[in-house]
Parts: structure tokens; C-alpha cells; sequence
DNA sequence: CCTTAGTCCTGCATGC
DNA sequence: TGCATGCAGGACTAAG
């Protein structure tokens, strides 16, 4: 699944290639990737060309020269190819045929991606919590959560921090040794310090490594992210802890799967660390 | 305030 | 071999 990074490893393959380029062909293949109306998403685009390619939590924004901007989230299985192979053609929900004979295809095996359209002016993507690559912004929101609920639900949740999924949460809490299940609002300062350390460091790093690629997720090359030979516990259910050799455990919280150490990562005794306000 | 369940979808793994 | 079943999974929504 695309997170921050997969997105960013797509944002900086995209720009040298489509920046400039003017929108001469759409087709549609999906309707319902296009959370617009078909006639008007092809209006807006059509004849218009692409000026600015960045990244917001986990989507890309494509900013025309009308001031419009085009949002695209991936979601699981969303993808950008440029030279799609034979069997890819089932899969693709959208295509843009751009100058130069440049076509660019969104694949999305399962049609959970979503393209929007944004008005000139408009604050795109209100709901977004603030970027999690430096340490202080992560400190300083992990360091001021009210809400008791279990930490991992609270990184997931992407009006507190935008772009962290359930690999780099899984990783973050691992490498920072806190339980997925501890209330938010009770992390130490000391954790809240380590996690904010961690969060940014696990980001850039899988975005070196351009990406992590479990199943889906490629490269707009086709190729995979190297990132997951990085991997501590996430996808590694009953394998050796690297710290410790204990069986990485996976739970369910709030409807998502968490991996974890259970020794690495235990939780703190009602006796010990837990700090008052 | 919070959690749970349903929805969207397909491919793949499992079981018989 | 093939058919049925179930599961994963971001974000959103409705219900409790």
C-alpha cells in the first residue's frame, strides 16, 4: 500500500516527465475513480497543462496552469505507468494522453484510488494533520494528544499526522519500543521524544530506498521499492525479532493488523515510567 | 468522545 | 480441476 514515501518515490519520477506537458487525450475506463462528474473532470483537464507535481500526506497534486489542481490518492493497489505490459491493460481505470506521445495510465487493480478536482484558491485537502518529517512537528504533536485511544490507531489517523500507514507505524513503534496498544495520552515523554525521532528517520530512509513494496506497489518504472528488506516487524509474523529472536507477533486494533515484539515493545508496568501531566 | 461494522473491489489462499 | 468461502485493506460513513 502506498504511504508517504511510495508517494513521494512517484511525485519525483513524475515531475521531470509530465511537468510542462499539456492534457491532449483523457479516457476514462472507471467512472467511480473520478470523484467528479466525468463531462467536467474531462473539461477541466482537457487542452490544460501540468504545471507543479507535489506531495500531500498520501496524495499527489497535480497543479494546472488554470490554478486547478488535480488530487490523486492510490489508496491500496493505485499505481502511474508509462508503458503498461499486456496483462496491465485490464487494470487501467484512467488514462491521459499528454504531448510527445507521452501517455500516462493510472492502474488500480482494486478501484479504491480516487482522482478529485480542486478549484482555483481552494485549501486543498483541509482535513490533513501536518507532515511527519521533522522531529519537532512530530514531537509536538504526539506530545499534546488528549485522546486515550491506542497509539497505533492514533498515527493511522491522518488528521493527526498526514502520510503514516500501517507499515511505518508498525515500524515506528517498534523501533521506538512502544506498545501498539498504549493510549496516546499516556506516552511517556521520553517515548513521544523517540517516536518523533523515528517517524521522520523511517520516512526518509524508505524513501531512499524508494519505497516499500509488499505486493502491489511499484515504481512508475514497474519496478519494486527496496525498502523492504528494511523491515523489522511488519509482514514478519513468527519470524525472529532482530533485536531479540522473540516471534514477531501480529494483533488486530481497530480493525487493522499490528506487528509487533512483544519484548521489545513491552508495555509499561501500572508500577513504573508512567508519567503524570 | 469513542468504537464497530459496513462499503468499496479484486486476487489470492484455503478447504473440500 | 473447480467451486465456494474468506480475507486484506485506506478512507469514509452510519450506527451504537
Amino acid at each position: 500500500m502506498p504511504e508517504l514515501p511510495e508517494v513521494q518515490t512517484i511525485v519525483d519520477e513524475l515531475k521531470p516527465l509530465i511537468n510542462g506537458k499539456t492534457v491532449r487525450e483523457i479516457s476514462i475506463r472507471w467512472p467511480r475513480t473520478v470523484d467528479a462528474d466525468p463531462e467536467l473532470f474531462t473539461e477541466t483537464l482537457l487542452g490544460h497543462t501540468f504545471q507543479r507535481i507535489t506531495r500531500r500526506g498520501k496524495y499527489l497534486c497535480f497543479y494546472l496552469e488554470t490554478g486547478h489542481c488535480l488530487t490523486v490518492h492510490l489508496r491500496m493497489t493505485g499505481t502511474f505507468l508509462f508503458q503498461p505490459a499486456e496483462k496491465d491493460h485490464t487494470h487501467i481505470r484512467v488514462i491521459l494522453g499528454l504531448d510527445d506521445g507521452l501517455t500516462l495510465y493510472f492502474k488500480d487493480v482494486r478501484k479504491f484510488g480516487r482522482m478529485k478536482l480542486w478549484p482555483p484558491g481552494e485549501r486543498l485537502l483541509p482535513h490533513l494533520g501536518p507532515e511527519p518529517l521533522e522531529e519537532e512537528t512530530v514531537f509536538d504533536v504526539l506530545r499534546t494528544l488528549k485522546s486515550r485511544r491506542a497509539i497505533k490507531t492514533v498515527l493511522l489517523d491522518q488528521t493527526v499526522l498526514a502520510g503514516v500507514g500501517n507499515i511505518y507505524a508498525d515500524e515506528a513503534l517498534f523501533q521506538a519500543g512502544v506498545h501498539p496498544l498504549t493510549p496516546a495520552n499516556g506516552l511517556t515523554t521520553r517515548q513521544a521524544r523517540e517516536l518523533s525521532r523515528r517517524i521522520p528517520r523511517i520516512l526518509k530512509q524508505a524513501i531512499k530506498n524508494k519505497g516499500t513494496t509488499i505486493s502491489d506497489y511499484r515504481t512508475t518504472e514497474g519496478s519494486e521499492g527496496g525498502n523492504r528488506f528494511f523491515l523489522d516487524v511488519y509482514g514478519r509474523t513468527g519470524e525472529p525479532c532482530r533485536v531479540c529472536k522473540t516471534q514477531v507477533e501480529r494483533m488486530v486494533i481497530n480493525n487493522r493488523s499490528a506487528h509487533y515484539c512483544i519484548l521489545c515493545q513491552a508495555p509499561l508496568r501500572k508500577s513504573g515510567g508512567i508519567r503524570g501531566k
